[in-house]
DNA sequence: TTTAATGTTATATTAATTACAAATGAATAA
DNA sequence: TTATTCATTTGTAATTAATATAACATTAAA
């Protein structure tokens, strides 16, 4: 595998390292993956895509890089989807829009009055997840020129 | 099967059969035990409840019927837990907690902005879903007990 | 270079959910 | 009432995401 990499961010490879983290090329490479690939991938996704420029890769170390990455706080796992998890590169909170007619998810921009809040109805809040669901704005355009047309 | 389900509403009941719905006992069935635990149970658990009285029961009857008041409007499903689907008797949109040391999951009140939004970054807005993750009063509750006697 | 520790791979397993065909049961028409 | 039709339920198999595990490979340290 070619240990061509830069597009991981010295920065992150400095905080892993400093917590004892071996950054091997499949990790390098999942990182490198949902650096540039910022439409919240699956673990398939992932594993495909690495798979073509490295066949050996198993899923497993897909599974377990992005548990690894998750835990040092450097990526965010969502469940938007109900049948399996996407993966954020973005670790800082923010809501999720999937689209029910494309699948895409994508960020919105929402300013959140429980974004920080640290305590709600006398429950410790330690994480929050928003999801919003629709149409997107690609399928709106799309539905709006299909019925001009017609 | 015994017939009695007065637990069941009259008016879900009208609701249903107008919209072409047979009430059989299993149906009747899930809707009375999810009005009466409103705990968000996940579908096995609604399944084993249920076969202590009704021991012929199926879980695909039951993954059917919630599916069928799922898409009717009279209940909701929440994906809170990484691994399987939560339902919800209240199919108001409202925001869920799920407590990661004893597992329950419960209604928060929460003043939300986007609740009511029809579109958000030129998205439209169908369905919202908000989940809070942290420790619960009552654990905390107990943390706090076992510090102090320790 | 040898050893120890860690990471990767392949495979098996678990568990939720869906698919489907056969059996059952309820509603309608004769 | 009985036969027919249609929806529902059941039991089973298939699918699929995720986890567990053991053998193998690689890296780091001695």
């Amino acid at each position: 595998m070619n240990n061509n990499y830069r597009k991981v961010s010295k920065e992150m490879m400095e905080r892993l390292k400093k917590k004892g983290v071996r950054l091997t090329p499949q990790r390098l490479a999942v990182i490198e993956f949902l650096k540039v690939h910022k439409g919240h991938p699956s673990v398939d996704e992932i594993y495909y895509a690495i798979r073509r420029k490295y066949p050996s890769i198993s899923p497993a170390t897909v599974y377990s890089t992005l548990q690894m990455l998750k835990e040092m706080g450097e990526i965010q796992e969502l469940h938007i989807r109900a049948d399996k998890a996407s993966f954020d590169y973005n670790p800082q909170p923010h809501h999720h829009f999937l689209c029910r007619i494309c699948g895409t998810i994508m960020d919105v921009e929402v300013d959140c009055p429980i974004r920080n809040r640290k305590t709600i109805g006398g429950h410790k809040v330690e994480k929050v997840k928003a999801y919003l669901f629709g149409v997107c704005s690609e399928c709106l355009k799309q539905e709006s020129e299909a019925k001009e047309s017609s």
